[in-house]
DNA sequence: GCCACCTTGTTTGTATACTAACAATAATCA
DNA sequence: TGATTATTGTTAGTATACAAACAAGGTGGC
C-alpha cells in the first residue's frame, strides 16, 4: 500500500527502440512491476481456465457458471425473490435479472409476482429445472475436481481457505 | 460423460472442515453441494472485490484492469503486435482489439501497420501514455496491497503460488 | 510456381458484471 | 395521516470475455 515511487520518471520515459539494459539507480528504490505476479492477473487467468473447464464439462447446452449458481440456490425447490437470489449468488440486481431471464427462456425457472409484496418477483425452478439438477450437480463436482487437479487435497483446501478470506 | 466423478470429485469437492479423513468412502448417495465452498464461486467473489478495489484506487478516469495490463506490457516503450500483446495479457484477439481501441480513443496508445508483415498492427504507448505509467504503477501496487490486506505476507505468497499453479 | 495451411486481425453474437438513473411499492417516523 | 426513506426491479450504457465465421497476408511442401 505504500508504494514509494520517487524519481524514476525518466527511467520509464526512455527512447523506444533502445535495447540497452536499463539498470541504474532505480533497482533498489523501486523494484520492477511484474504484471504476471500480481494477484489480480493470477486470479483472472485462474478463472479463465476454470470457466473453460466449466463449459467443457457442462456442454454446449449446459448452464453458465452464474446460471448454475442461481439454479443451485433454488435446487431444494425454494421460491426466492429475484433480488435476494442475486445477493445469495453475489450478483447485483441488473446481473441477476439477465441470468433469470435466460433461464426462464429455456424453461428452467419460472417467475411470478409475490402476492404479499408487489415489488417482488418470486423465482423458482420448473419441473424441468428440478429434474436437471442432480446431473448438473454431478458435473459441477467434476468441474471443481478438474479445476483443482493441479493441487493436492491439502493445497486445495488451503487455497479455498485463503480465497474465502478475500471477501 | 466422465463416469469417474464419484471418487475423484469427492476427494476435492468436499467442505473445508476437517471431518473427512482421506480414506473415507462415499457411502451416502449424494453429500450436500454447497455452492459457497466451490472454487469457482470463491474465485468469482474474490475477483469482484478486487475489481472494486481496482476501480476505487484508479479513479473514475483510470484504466480498467485489462487496460492497465496492456499498458503495463508496453510500459518499457516496446512496440508489440496486437495479437501478441493479447497473448501476453491473457486476452483473446477479439478482446484485446476492444481494449486497444478504447485506449487509443483516450490517446494512451497508438497503432500503426507493421511494415514487414501487413497482417499485423503494431501497438505502443503514446507520450501521454508513457508519462502516465509511473503513477499508474504506484496505484497498482496499492491495489495489490489492498486486495491482499486480509492476509499476512506469508499467506499472500502462498496464495499467489497456488493461483499460479492453476493455469 | 502453386496450393494447402497457418497466423493475424475483424465482425457478430452471447453472457457476465457493474454503474447510474428511474419507477413503483413498502416501511418508518414525525 | 403524510412525508421521508428504503427496497425492489427495470433500463441503458460501458467493458470484459469467448466462440464462430470470415478475409487477407505469410509460409512451407511439392
Amino acid at each position: 500500500m505504500t508504494g514509494r515511487q520517487s524519481s524514476n520518471a525518466e527511467a520509464v520515459g526512455e527512447p523506444v527502440a533502445d535495447a540497452a539494459p536499463r539498470q541504474r539507480k532505480a533497482a533498489a528504490a523501486t523494484p520492477d512491476y511484474v504484471l504476471d505476479e500480481q494477484v489480480g492477473f493470477l486470479m483472472r487467468r485462474a478463472q479463465q481456465r476454470h470457466i473453460a473447464i466449466f463449459q467443457r464439462i457442462m456442454g454446449d447446452d449446459g448452464p453458465t457458471p452464474t446460471q448454475f449458481a442461481a439454479m443451485a440456490k433454488l435446487s431444494g425447490g425454494e421460491e426466492i425473490s429475484q433480488n435476494q437470489l442475486g445477493r445469495m449468488t453475489a450478483m447485483d440486481p441488473a446481473t441477476i435479472k439477465g441470468v433469470i431471464a435466460r433461464l426462464a427462456e429455456r424453461g428452467l425457472v419460472e417467475r411470478r409476482p409475490d402476492p404479499e409484496d408487489q415489488r417482488r418477483v418470486r423465482v423458482r425452478l420448473t419441473a424441468k429445472g428440478l429434474e436437471a439438477m442432480p446431473g448438473l450437480i454431478e458435473k459441477a463436482r467434476a468441474i471443481t475436481a478438474a479445476t483443482l487437479s493441479p493441487l493436492s487435497r491439502e493445497e486445495s483446501e488451503r487455497l479455498l481457505g485463503l480465497l474465502a478470506r478475500l471477501d
